[in-house]
DNA sequence: CTAGTGTAGATGAACTTTCATGTAATTCCA
DNA sequence: TGGAATTACATGAAAGTTCATCTACACTAG
C-alpha cells in the first residue's frame, strides 16, 4: 500500500497530478496493451472518433505529444489501417486526419471500456468530491499561461 | 485560446488528468530542458533531494516510470555525476542510490524554482480549491486499485 | 543444507521519441 | 505584387524507452 509518498518531491501539484493520472490511467492501459495499442494511438482513434477529420498539429496538441511524434505515428497508424490522410482543400500544407471504419471500430470498442475505467476511479470520491474537482481541473488546463497556437481543423 | 477541447476524448477524468498534469508541469519542464535535464532526471534528483538512498526499484516507482528505464537513466546519471550506487548492505541484488553533492546541488536549485511554478498554477484557483484538488487527488493516488509492492527502501 | 520459487536489477534488440532542420505553402505588408 | 516572415508537416540521426530475458541473490520448506 502507499506506494510512493516521498519526502520531497511529493505534495507538489505537479508531482500529485502527475501521479493521479498514472493511477488513474493504468488499468485502462493495461487494457489498451492487451489489445496491442499504445496510449497515443489511443489518445489518436479517441480524438477522431467522432468522424470529423484533424490536422496533425492539431492531434499533437490533443494527444499532448509533439508534432513529429504524432506524424510518425500516424504513419504506422495509416500502415495498419486506422486512419487515413486526405489533402486539406484550402491550405496544401496540411493533411487532414480521419479514423478509417476499422479505426472507428477499434475506438468504439474501447471509448466503452474507458468509460466503465472512469466509474471505477470515481468510485474513490463522492459526487461532490467529483465535480469540484473536473472543474478544478479545467481551471487548471484553461489558464493561458503557455497557450498555442488555437489550430482547430 | 482553448487549446484542446475535443468532443470524444474531452470530459473524461483520465484525459483531464492528463491535460492538466501537462499544462502544470510545462512551464517548470521548460526550465529543466533550458539546464539540459530531462523530466525523469529531475524527478529522480528530488525524490533523492533529502539525503536517503533508495533503491532502483523504489525510485521506478517514484519516478512513475519502469524498472529498465531507470536502470539506464541512472547509468547515465552516474556518469554525469548527479547520483551514484552503493551495495545495499542488507541484500546484495540491490544498489542504493544516491544523490552527489552536485546532485543534490542541482536539486536544491530546481525545487526553488519548482516551488514558484507551483505557486503560478495555484493562482488559478482559489484556496479552497487547491486544497479540495489536492484531496482528491491524494484520494486517487491512494486507491488500492492496481497497488504494487510497497519496496520502500 | 539444498531445491524450488521469488525478487532486484542489468542487458540487448527492437521500437519510439526527440531535436534540429528541410521543404513547401501561406500570409503579411511595403 | 513580390520578397520576407511564418506556418504545416516531414525527415534523418541521435537519444531514450520498452520488452523479454538473464543473472545473481534471498527466502522458504522439506
Amino acid at each position: 500500500m502507499n506506494a510512493g509518498r516521498v519526502s520531497t518531491d511529493d505534495d507538489y501539484l505537479s508531482y500529485l497530478l502527475a501521479r493521479a493520472s498514472h493511477v488513474v490511467a493504468s488499468a485502462f492501459h493495461e487494457e489498451l496493451r492487451a489489445r496491442g495499442l499504445s496510449v497515443l494511438e489511443w489518445r489518436v482513434l479517441a480524438a477522431l472518433s467522432g468522424g470529423h477529420a484533424l490536422c496533425v498539429g492539431s492531434l499533437a496538441d490533443l494527444v499532448l505529444a509533439q508534432q513529429p511524434t504524432v506524424t510518425k505515428l500516424l504513419d504506422r497508424m495509416a500502415r495498419s489501417g486506422t486512419i487515413e490522410r486526405v489533402a486539406a482543400d484550402d491550405d496544401r500544407r496540411r493533411s487532414m486526419i480521419r479514423a478509417t471504419p476499422l479505426g472507428r471500430a477499434q475506438a468504439a470498442a474501447l471509448l466503452a471500456r474507458s468509460r466503465e475505467c472512469e466509474e471505477a476511479s470515481f468510485a474513490a470520491l463522492n459526487a461532490t468530491e467529483a465535480r469540484l474537482l473536473k472543474h478544478a481541473l479545467l481551471k487548471l488546463i484553461e489558464r493561458p499561461t503557455q497557450d498555442r497556437a488555437p489550430r482547430t481543423r
